[in-house]
DNA sequence: CTTTTTCCCATCGGATAGGTAGGAATTAAA
DNA sequence: TTTAATTCCTACCTATCCGATGGGAAAAAG
């Protein structure tokens, strides 16, 4: 189960996705860089009620986690570094709940050696591979972007 | 990722597996319901070393949930309830760790209303439903037989 | 009636989750 | 140059859960 962290997390980053992917509409500039016009904690929660506290820790992981940026001061807050297309579900998770295997000797991101068992002939070890994988076969192929998608009119209608 | 107590918990019925088919194929009865020649709590500890008690309150929970039976007093112990083949993981999994779904409202056994977002509508929803499925399309296709399989000689050889 | 087992209940220490408090540093604007 | 708005940092708090243990009661076999 995600963590609260990585649910408000997602909440956030779906506002950020939303004015960044606008934001580009707008300007005709769908691959610049970094969005320029950050948004500031309370702007966040205004939309997505939540702890202010809380959310900034998150938000700050986030950030050191390679995922936003920030800007100090009045009219400062946080904006995606990348396009939303480039950053998928699974960095997300991985920031704010560590591990997406089922089990530390099958982690990519986390591994730690299983003591107990052979890996090499441990019968769970392959079955909780193979649930990894499936895992990451969605969580590495769907991004930010896919947040912002409504159910109805699927692709870009405007 | 899984408790200890899940992990444990496919220890111990990896031997439960192991004695279950070894039986079945000296009887030539491979279709019969229960095995009837119960596996006491040191013996498995004896075969995968762990705390005697805590595997105890293991078993119990796979007790209750339906799929192993026991037997009291010498000579007693626990056994599988139904062929190998007939229990997914996802049931082992459910019983000691609880809903497989990243979210609480995209969960099939587990489910819990979702009071901060329109389900209808909430994108996070739709991709954890694509996870769970993800998830449920390895756990309850593999079965507790999947965990006695060596890597080497992979199909029925002898 | 003794031994071996499952079964039941209570507890316990440490870690983690979720959240809060207070203030320093930075920036924009009045 | 002061003020207001913001991120950033450190520390803390409380409740819950995880992993594990202890002490027996109940049943069954010999």
């Amino acid at each position: 189960m995600l963590s609260k962290k990585a649910q408000y997390a997602f909440r956030a980053l779906s506002t950020l996705v939303r004015r960044d992917l606008a934001r580009r509409n707008e300007q005709n500039a769908p691959d610049s860089s970094a969005s320029d016009t950050p948004t500031s904690i309370s702007d966040m929660v205004q939309i997505h009620p939540m702890s202010t506290k809380f959310l900034e820790t998150i938000l700050l992981d986030l950030k050191r986690g390679g995922i936003l940026g920030s800007k100090k001061g009045k009219g400062g807050g946080y904006y995606l570094l990348k396009h939303p297309d480039d950053t998928p579900l699974a960095q997300v998770i991985r920031i704010l709940d560590g591990p997406i295997a089922p089990l530390p000797c099958v982690s990519l991101h986390f591994y730690e050696r299983c003591h107990d068992c052979n890996e090499a002939v441990c019968g769970l070890n392959r079955l909780m591979a193979e649930v990894r994988d499936a895992n990451l076969a969605v969580l590495e192929q769907r991004t930010l972007s896919d947040l912002a998608v409504h159910p109805e009119g699927t692709a870009a209608s405007a």
